[in-house]
DNA sequence: TGGGCATTTGGCCAAACCGCCAATGGTTGC
DNA sequence: GCAACCATTGGCGGTTTGGCCAAATGCCCA
């Protein structure tokens, strides 16, 4: 029986890309990185990010919306904790990707 | 020394959500899928994914320019291999995510 | 209850993405 | 050579993304 790309396949892949996409973005990947490290609230992300805390706020509910992350209400402050640890391990990967990479191109360019 | 998104760390960040982005399509997943299997060529990938050759083309440059993948002529054919393998227990992350997701979906309304 | 802080939401606009069609370049076989 | 096939590239519309500003919401404390 040949794979193919339809139906309820299709639907698996769309749910997987969903949450890819959550992740695809500079900003985003450093704030799973940063709650790693343990639960941040938005103004402390919104320091390090150095961005506008409306546009930090809409990251998160991106990346809640896939389930990356929850957050928790602690008096006027909103804390966000990583749900998926494992998607930590994923940038390992990618460096890998990125060494491969180097490596070609120095045997290019050498 | 605290965390910050700028200079260097940008620039980490970025190379890496280059690659998740790469991989943020439903139909880019299933060609990683399809490819972990064994090399395929384009003309096997469209029949499966169901869409104009021309989509399937562009689909595959996009991981080849993110380093996913490789491509290598054989006649008139184009086969194309995934180069770094680590990318596909990705996915089985990602059901934990929604596997969790689930749980919480039936905690809340049972 | 009113002010101040933390966060979210809505709106706007430029840029990027995705699909198909059409056109082009390579390769095989007659 | 040319006809058929495989694959890539360019271009066009429709949709989505990402940033900021502005406004609204929620919470704490005086």
């Amino acid at each position: 029986m040949p794979k193919a790309l339809r139906g309820t396949t299709l639907a698996r892949y769309e749910t997987r890309a969903r949450i890819m996409k959550a992740l695809a973005h500079p900003t985003r990947l450093f704030i799973v990185d940063e709650l790693a490290d343990g639960p941040r609230c938005v103004c402390e992300l919104t320091t390090m990010i150095g961005a506008d805390v409306s546009t930090v706020s809409k990251h998160l509910l991106v990346l809640k919306s896939a389930g990356v992350v929850a957050s928790e209400k602690r008096g006027a402050q909103v804390f966000y904790t990583l749900r998926t640890p494992c998607v930590r391990s994923w940038p390992s990967c990618v460096e890998g990707v990125l060494a491969a990479d180097a490596r070609r191109a120095r045997l290019v360019a050498g």
